[in-house]
DNA sequence: TGTACATCAGTGAACGCGCGTTCACTGATGTAC
DNA sequence: TGTACATCAGTGAACGCGCGTTCACTGATGTAC
C-alpha cells in the first residue's frame, strides 16, 4: 500500500471550498467585494446558507482565503516568469497581464484599503516573495549612475529586503519598478485613461525601460 | 437695496448640506465608503432618516456630491500651487499632502472602482482640469531628449489634452509625473509600505524629479 | 403693521429586503471490529 | 462480509439587524396683500 493521500471526504471538502471560492470571485469582479454574499453564494451552489459554515467560518474567513490566494497567485506568476528568464520589461508585461485577467483581484490586494483591516501576516509574507523575485530581477542589470539621496536614506532601512545582499541602488530600483507599474496599471485597471486613446502598455515598457535613467 | 444673494432658507439649505456632507467623510474615513450610511448620519445631526431626503435624492446622490468635491477640491489645490509658482517637485508634495490629509477621500476618485458604477460627466472635465495644470508645469521645463516610440504613439492620440498645444513629450512628462506619483502615493496610503521603514517621500521626490530623465 | 396663504423642513410609522449567523435536526458516508 | 457506531455535510426555521426609501402628517418660516 502506498501511504494514504487526502481521505474522499478531504478531497470533496477541498473540492466545495474551491467552488466556493469561485463564486465569490464571480461576484466580487460583478459588484466588487462589498456585495460579496455567504447567502447568494450559496444559492448559486444550490445549497442553503448556514452550509457555507461547514467551509469558511465566517464571511471574513472567506473573504482573508480569497485575498491569500490572489497573493499567491501573482507571487507563483511572477517567480515563475523570473525562473523562465523573463527581463523586467518582460515581469511587468506578466503582472499587467495577470492584473487585467480580473482587475477586481488586483484591486483585492493593492487597492482601497478597508480603514481598520489588517491582512493577516503570512500575505505580507508573500508580498515580500514579489519583491524579493523584483529585487533578484533588479540585480540582474549592473547599477550605473551615482547614488542618490534615497539609495543613502535606503542604505539604513533596508530590513525589509529580508538578508538579501543586494545594494540600496538595486532595491531602489525594485522599488521604482514596482511603483511605475502600479501607478499607471492601477489607473488603468480604474478607467481613468478611459477617455483618452492611448496605450497603457507602452506607457508601462517606457516607464519600467526608464527604471534608474 | 443692494440685490438679493442668496435668502435665508438658500442659506439654511446650503449649510444643512454641508453637514451632511461633512459627516458623510466622517463616516467614510472611519470604515470606508461602503460603510456610509443615510440613517447613521441623520442620527449623528440629530434628525431622522428621511429628513435627509430633502438634501439628497438618495445615497448615490450623496456619493456622487462626495466625489465632485473631492475632484474640485484637488483641481483647485493644484491649480493654486501652479499659480502659486510651484514646480513638478513642489506640485507632488502638495498632492501628496493633499492625500495624506484624508487618504480615503483619494482613494474615493482614485481607488478601486465599483464595477458597473460610472461617475458623472462634470467629473471627468474636473480631472482634466488637473491634468491641463500637470501639462503646463511640464511645459515649463525645456524637452532635451529625442521622442520615444510613445512620444510618437502620443501624436496621434493627444485628444484629451484638449486644444493644448504641448508637444507629445510634455504630454508624456505630464502622464509619467502622475502616474509615478500616483504609484507610490497610493502604495503608501494603502499601507503597502507599512512594514518596510524609509521615507516615501523621498522616492516621490526622486521619482518626479527623473521624469523625463 | 397685521392677516392669510403658500412653502417647505422635519417627523414617525411603516415597507420589504437581504444580510450574517445560531441552532437543533436528518441523513448519508466512512471507520472499526 | 456484515454489523454498530461515529463523523460530518447539509437543511430549514428562526434571530436580530440596519439598510434605503415611501408616505401622510405637523408645524414653523417666509411671502403677498
Amino acid at each position: 500500500m502506498t501511504d494514504a493521500g487526502p481521505s474522499s471526504r478531504e478531497r470533496y471538502r477541498a473540492q466545495v471550498r474551491a467552488e466556493i471560492k469561485q463564486h465569490a470571485w464571480e461576484q466580487i469582479a460583478e459588484a466588487g467585494v462589498p456585495a460579496l454574499s455567504l447567502n447568494a453564494i450559496a444559492k448559486k451552489l444550490g445549497m442553503s446558507g448556514p452550509a457555507l459554515y461547514r467551509y469558511f467560518a465566517n464571511r471574513d474567513d472567506l473573504v482573508t482565503a480569497l485575498i491569500r490566494d490572489a497573493y499567491r497567485s501573482i507571487a507563483d506568476t511572477v517567480r515563475a516568469a523570473h525562473d523562465g528568464g523573463a527581463d523586467l520589461a518582460a515581469l511587468a508585461r506578466v503582472v499587467r497581464d495577470w492584473a487585467r485577467q480580473d482587475p477586481q483581484r488586483y484591486f483585492l490586494i493593492y487597492g482601497t484599503p478597508v480603514p481598520g483591516y489588517h491582512a493577516p501576516d503570512d500575505t505580507t509574507a508573500i508580498s515580500h516573495e514579489v519583491m524579493a523575485v523584483l529585487i533578484e530581477a533588479c540585480g540582474a542589470q549592473p547599477a550605473e549612475a551615482a547614488a542618490t539621496p534615497f539609495d543613502t536614506h535606503l542604505e539604513d532601512h533596508r530590513e525589509w529586503a529580508g538578508d538579501h545582499p543586494a545594494p540600496a541602488a538595486v532595491l531602489h530600483r525594485a522599488l521604482a519598478f514596482w511603483t511605475r507599474l502600479h501607478g499607471v496599471l492601477s489607473l488603468e485597471l480604474a478607467g481613468h485613461f478611459a477617455g483618452m486613446r492611448f496605450d497603457p502598455g507602452l506607457l508601462i515598457d517606457e516607464e519600467v525601460a526608464a527604471v534608474r535613467g
